[in-house]
DNA sequence: CTCAATATTAACGCATGCATTAAATTATTC
DNA sequence: GAATAATTTAATGCATGCGTTAATATTGAG
């Protein structure tokens, strides 16, 4: 009948958290003390705070006392930081690829992942193109294989996540970012470490100075 | 009295176990139920918990439903994963700060770090030695300023801890590490972000490669 | 003596209770 | 009416309790 595991409390609270912060239905600034969201979970405090604890080891939530979790903000600065990670770790991800020269065979996926990107901006889909633009980096990460990078960096994914669907709308549509796509599978492709590293440092570049132009000018998130 | 904060027993219980961990004292593959831990520590499961979960973020501690919390074994292929990823990540740090030219008052405790080590290397005192390549690094990552990527090497930087003091009397004096500090200040004081990188990266490159070659000789810490 | 069935133990996952104390509310003073 | 003090409320940090169930020890069968 079930197909997910016997589930604890605890990872029900934290998945059912995590998945409303991430979609922003807790959006950045939400704020409730502990037993309205044990209540709200229909369980004690006791799970609720242990995922509590967990969300806020990854960032999304901050537990202040006596006024219970609240979910951070989005700040353009936290952005830049997190930007600059990504960029450092992705660009030597996408290096360490071309090196070892992968075969079509393990690019498809992210092959299909481009063309996805490329059809959802002809039809302008935005949700589309997210999802595809989720799926590269995913697999790009799982191809490398370090398991620490990856749990970081879909750690700091999730979090630039919420600014990304905050923002999809108000942007322009991502031709260019899906243009960079191209280019990085094609820098894999011809084995290219150097060439893959560059337009893997670009793509982040500007899709960070894009996603902070339009945070700085927004009230506060 | 007493200089520190009000304690929570929760921080007393997460920096005592902390502690612990990164000393050895608490060596790899230890393991112990909550119930001990909580009674060696004089609190209830409760803060002790918490805590665990937190240092379980942090790769430090595994919970193992009814065995207890393990200290995490240092695995070569765990030592490879931090490796690769404080070689992107301070590679990026030291170019960044080359490209900033920080002006001699900044770069004094990078240099004093390094007068350190040599002098530690001449007098073969290792834990001096050890301290100062420390207060290097750490340094560093505060010059830089990006926050996130301070906490997360930081978090590496301690998962690698345990390996080196775990391996510092199997190796020679670190007479090449000593120097390939003093070419990454060089490079940085030249203000030149690309030897600056390069230099770091072989530096990580030669430290990882020095220390997985021991690990992989090692039964298993 | 080996292996399986059974009984015992005890760790964990949670719920609950409670003292403490910060925040919010109300009362009081000027 | 504003500012302050007294009171009330309620969230947290932790301890404790308990049912469930995985380990472990014990017993019994072959």
């Amino acid at each position: 009948m079930d197909s997910t595991q016997k589930q604890t409390r605890v990872s029900d609270a934290y998945e059912q958290l995590k998945a409303e912060i991430l979609s922003n239905r807790m959006p950045p600034g939400f704020q409730a003390p502990e037993p309205e969201i044990a209540l709200r979970l229909g369980m004690s405090r006791t799970p609720v705070r242990e995922a509590l604890i967990r969300l806020e080891a990854e960032g999304l939530v901050e537990l202040i006392p006596r006024r219970g979790a609240r979910v951070l903000p989005i700040k353009a600065e936290d952005m830049r930081e997190i930007y600059e990670i990504l960029t450092s770790l992705e660009s030597d991800v996408a290096a360490a690829l071309a090196r070892r020269k992968p075969d079509a065979d393990e690019m498809q996926p992210l092959s299909d992942a481009t063309r996805d990107m490329e059809t959802a901006v002809k039809e302008s889909d935005l949700d589309a193109w997210a999802d595809a633009d989720d799926r590269f980096h995913r697999h790009l990460l799982e191809m490398h294989g370090n398991r620490r990078l990856q749990a970081f960096v879909q750690a700091l994914s999730d979090q630039a996540h919420r600014a990304r669907i905050a923002t999809l709308r108000l942007r322009e549509l991502p031709t260019q970012s899906t243009e960079e796509h191209r280019l990085i599978l094609e820098a894999l492709r011809s084995g290219d470490p150097a060439k893959a590293s560059r337009a893997f440092r670009r793509h982040r570049k500007r899709a960070a100075d894009e996603l902070l132009s339009i945070l700085e000018k927004l009230p506060q998130l």
